[in-house]
DNA sequence: ATTTAGCACTCTCAAGGTGAGAGTGCTAAA
DNA sequence: TTTAGCACTCTCACCTTGAGAGTGCTAAAT
């Protein structure tokens, strides 16, 4: 059923006050609040047929209103008008980056950021290796059969990863594997699955002259299974739910939090997440861990040169300030994409 | 003053009834639980003199005692009795330890162990590159002026630290001075003052006659700078302390969980420590830090072949059972010693 | 000299009662 | 279609109250 205007109205009204308050809403706040020249009893008699078509909710019978997930979803597709950053507020985050000339710290500034503006966590997913191209890669024996490998992508990103080889290889086979590779890479930018492809080819004609063929083809193998490289997960704010009052009572704090603990739980919350193309908002009992069911996520992926990199996001309760929360995670995604492109 | 031997009992038993309970300890429950063969008068009667020497306190005048942090303070220095795990406690930590073959999991496996067993937040600092010696370094030129040093000690730490270089130097010439000092560490188990020395003569001598001699110094001087390498922190069981009775109050909880949510302030606490032979306790008010002065600390370094290399800990409320929280940090440190001696 | 029974006293806490206040839905009149 | 008016509901803060758990002190018992 499509609602009229009117009840729009309402409803945005009665969203926009309880975001602010966290109180449940009542008719006359919104007579008196926004100025509709509508009397209490006829915002009250659209508020009774809102809250049939499940856009609002009553904690008990003679209390004031309160957004349903659905309310909120509305809101957000089609009810908020967009929010735009100050200029000085924008100016203060650039401020902030530029003290950061490290590529670790402006990931760990970039969640303190997020957290310290929209009170609430920030997340940041660093760029998964897979989504990089190599830029130099280095082998270095540590001996007991184990070989470190050291990766360096073009965005500064430094992987590493010890592999356990079942025979021995010589320090001048991995200098010449290595120094391969690397010419490979000077040539131009591959990407890794390309790479993946041209050194199983060529290390197949180029090394089978050598009795420890096995050993080698296996270790290149293992070492280009990316999968194993992890991205880095940043997470700050995590205080940040404790003082929020819908969180008041420590058992609902508690579940939350034991979820927020880990902090691959959340990060693998918003990799599932990662194929969306603009800014995805997950409201209330839409996501599907059940701990945050009382929450909702905004996340936004971020670019470097133009390549999709890794993700950031917010989390926080369902009653959040969405068009302020979407403006902030929207203006860092983009400065992180700039600023990661110009390392 | 001296306690004498019935108040030093009574004493005791109110720490062991409150740290089991961790409601108010009445004469009474003495009386019933603890064979004193004493009426609750007379326990009464002693336990208004302990209190008059500030080993125990009442929450208001009819209520029962709780131990103050002198209490603590005289029952961990003279009054408990040392505990030990029993077999299959340390066989199942045994057990979990196998399951972890590399440094990460295991360093990962010991905060989980920690958090788990004592169910209060368990703290692991990495080795730090100063407490090992160098097995291997690397110089990675990353371009932009800017090199990118991995070293690898002895243990199996992995290092790494991008330094910004003011000219260039040559590939040629990183390859040279990596294998000179891989050369050097060949030699013997060098530790890394000594190493620093060793290089400052040699490189002298050996690179006077290069036109790039002083962007190299330099190089080398920062790269052997490694108070810029900071150990790791490994941290888990937050939550821990939200079930804690104790912290019940939102508030008081916010003032802790803003210590712990950054992973360096704790770390930092125990890096001071660092210093201590035996398993330190830093009880309550002892603490410097305001946060945690309702909380006590139980932290006991670990070594690697003998050398001391960090340390671990655990942070939890006051009224903790030190005797097994001693036991089993004990343990742990032991048992992370041995399996990093055999890395 | 110690120990303890007895007692007056204090404080907390849960339970129940109460009234003000904030809301609502419905109805009848505008 | 809107709204004034009203009966009704629910919460919440506040008070009272009595039971229960403690204590400290004192005088008698050991």
């Amino acid at each position: 059923m499509e609602l009229n205007e009117r009840m729009k109205t309402i409803l945005t009204a009665v969203l926009h006050r309880y975001i602010t308050t966290a109180e449940p809403v009542s008719s006359s706040i919104i007579a008196k609040k926004y100025n509709l020249n509508l009397s209490t009893a006829t915002i009250r008699h659209e508020m009774n047929l809102l809250e049939r078509h499940d856009y609002l909710w009553q904690p008990h019978t003679s209390s004031g209103r309160i957004p349903t997930d659905k309310g909120y979803r509305l809101y957000v597709d089609n009810l908020m008008k967009k929010s735009h950053l100050k200029e000085n507020e924008k100016k203060r985050i650039i401020q902030i980056y530029q003290k950061s000339k490290e590529f670790e710290e402006t990931m760990r500034t970039t969640s303190q950021l997020l957290s310290k503006l929209t009170n609430n966590i920030g997340v940041v997913l660093g760029p998964h290796i897979l989504n990089n191209s190599i830029k130099h890669i280095q082998f270095i024996s540590v001996g007991n059969n184990r070989i470190l490998v050291v990766i360096i992508t073009n965005t500064g990103l430094v992987c590493q990863k010890l592999i356990n080889i079942s025979g021995e290889i010589t320090k001048n086979t991995l200098n010449y594997l290595s120094n391969f590779i690397n010419s490979k890479l000077i040539e131009k930018d591959i990407d890794l699955i390309n790479l993946n492809n041209i050194l199983r080819d060529e290390l197949d004609k180029i090394l089978s002259f050598q009795e420890s063929f096995n050993y080698i083809h296996n270790f290149i193998e293992e070492c280009f299974n990316f999968r194993d490289f992890s991205d880095k997960v940043y997470l700050d704010g995590r205080i940040n739910i404790i003082t929020q009052p819908e969180f008041k009572e420590t058992n609902k704090l508690n579940y939350i939090l034991s979820f927020i603990e880990e902090e691959n739980a959340l990060a693998n919350t918003i990799r599932k997440y990662l194929g969306f193309k603009q800014t995805k908002i997950i409201i209330g009992r839409e996501n599907k861990q059940k701990e945050i069911q009382n929450c909702s996520l905004v996340a936004r992926k971020y670019a470097i040169k133009g390549k999709p990199a890794g993700a950031i996001g917010i989390l926080g309760p369902t009653r959040m300030d969405y068009p302020r929360m979407i403006s902030i995670v929207e203006y860092i995604s983009d400065k992180l994409s700039e600023i990661l492109s110009e390392f």
